[in-house]
DNA sequence: GAGTGGTCTAGACCACACC
DNA sequence: GTGTGGTCTAGACCACTCG
């Protein structure tokens, strides 16, 4: 008979549809337009509704789409470059920072911010909450510990938490030297607090920065902040922010 | 593994299996240790494998397990922290950088590349291919794009690809000053050629880190690398690669 | 070959947004 | 209400590793 090709496709199926939609979303819709839903587009691919939703969670994972339960699949805008530190640092809360303070408690460090602090186990440290807004939508949520030590002057009349607390470690803070900082970025994914937050839902993948900064030859603060990985590329560098657009094709080739 | 009721919980099931997992990897595994395959596991806790597989995969995703088909599902060691570049910005190639040059071909870059690059649309560029290892294992790969201008004095002798004209191509971008960097990281999901680079099924997440080196006034390259986001943390900063530890890890029981 | 994780199916019900 | 995405089930078969 005649020679059959070589089929050698073990390519999946989700991995296939996750191409076909991904050059649909390129040449067949706008940004913000909504896709038919879930059910329509499995029978119209003629895979299980399972598959269809593998290919799209790879999708939205790359930031090409946004899913929200009750309204729908739509697509969405290129990620925002978020700055997230130029090279010199800068102590947070001073000017030109991009966070929002929301609140502030005391409460023990997770072990690994203790380690990094030199703080006892169970010492407790100022904990300041604050949000990231880029473009309308929350971008990033941060944890600052401070301990004690590093804001020894830190007026025993303030509140004990609140706004009004949060304000006042971040200006106390200011009062060191800022000697360096130190920064690391990981994969992980949200916990309940952070992903509503940040409008998602829990599990979401965030990018995690964990920065550490140093004054008076020690680790004076450490900030772990999550953002949203669907939506944000985060930039370094002195032109940090700039505008680095990326097209609607960066994987696939 | 006891059963827990506490009904009353719109907490998913997958989410409150990935938390019970985490605690029993925290105090019953060992790094490296094999866990009971996913069809007895999903038994043990009275749920499909399915959602079973759904908190593997959120662990997965955080860096706290590996699973290789054909194995079985392993207790991952703690992320190894990568060193991604101090601030005043080196060359690639120069001394003491961490990667290996495996290739370089001539190819039209993608759109974005090309952007940045300012090239036109269909011009082609030299691309070197280079890896790198970090503890045995390979961490991350990366695509450096040099457009000819860059690097205007290459020798017509050498081979038009190969390890050698990858060399002869990074000693000749060396001739340039280079007057800064800019970087960006974002998440992805490997390519069919990353994800075999990195030991991975394609799809896989991956830390994406776009670097643009500029030299007399413009871009004179761009790399992009992807770095294995279940095994990496990106470490920035004059202290990078530091050991910063971070999670719950356990070293033996 | 046996055993593993990876893919896929065809259903079901739930939580949420919007009318 | 209706319609959406999110969760879950109980199977099946495939691709891979290893003895």
């Amino acid at each position: 008979m005649g020679t059959t090709q070589l089929e050698t496709a073990p390519e999946p199926k989700y991995w296939h549809l996750k191409t076909v939609l991904s050059e649909a979303l390129d040449s067949e819709f706008a940004v913000g337009e909504i896709l038919p839903n879930e059910r329509d587009l499995a029978a119209r691919f003629g895979v299980a509704r399972a598959t269809l939703r593998q290919a799209l969670e790879q999708l939205e994972l790359e930031g090409r789409l946004q899913r929200r339960r009750g309204v729908g699949t739509t697509v969405a805008p290129p990620r925002v470059g978020v700055a997230v530190g130029s090279a010199q640092g800068t102590w947070p809360g001073e000017v030109g920072d991009a966070w929002q303070p929301a609140d502030c408690a005391p409460a023990v460090p997770p072990a690994d911010v203790a380690r990094m602090l030199e703080t006892s186990a169970d010492e407790q440290v100022h904990v300041v909450r604050r949000t990231r807004v880029s473009h309308g939508q929350p971008v990033a949520a941060e944890l600052l510990y401070v301990p004690a030590s590093s804001v020894a002057e830190l007026s025993a009349i303030d509140a004990p938490s609140g706004p009004a607390r949060a304000r006042g470690v971040l200006r106390e803070l200011h009062r060191l030297g800022l000697e360096g900082q130190d920064r690391a970025v990981e994969l992980g994914s949200a916990r309940a607090d952070d992903a509503k937050a940040l409008d998602r839902l829990p599990g979401a993948p965030v990018l995690v920065v964990t920065t550490r900064f140093f004054a008076e030859g020690r680790t004076a603060a450490v900030s772990v902040a999550t953002y949203r990985a669907d939506t944000c590329r985060l930039t370094f560098g002195d032109a940090g922010g700039v505008e680095i657009h990326h097209g609607p094709e960066r994987q696939a080739s």
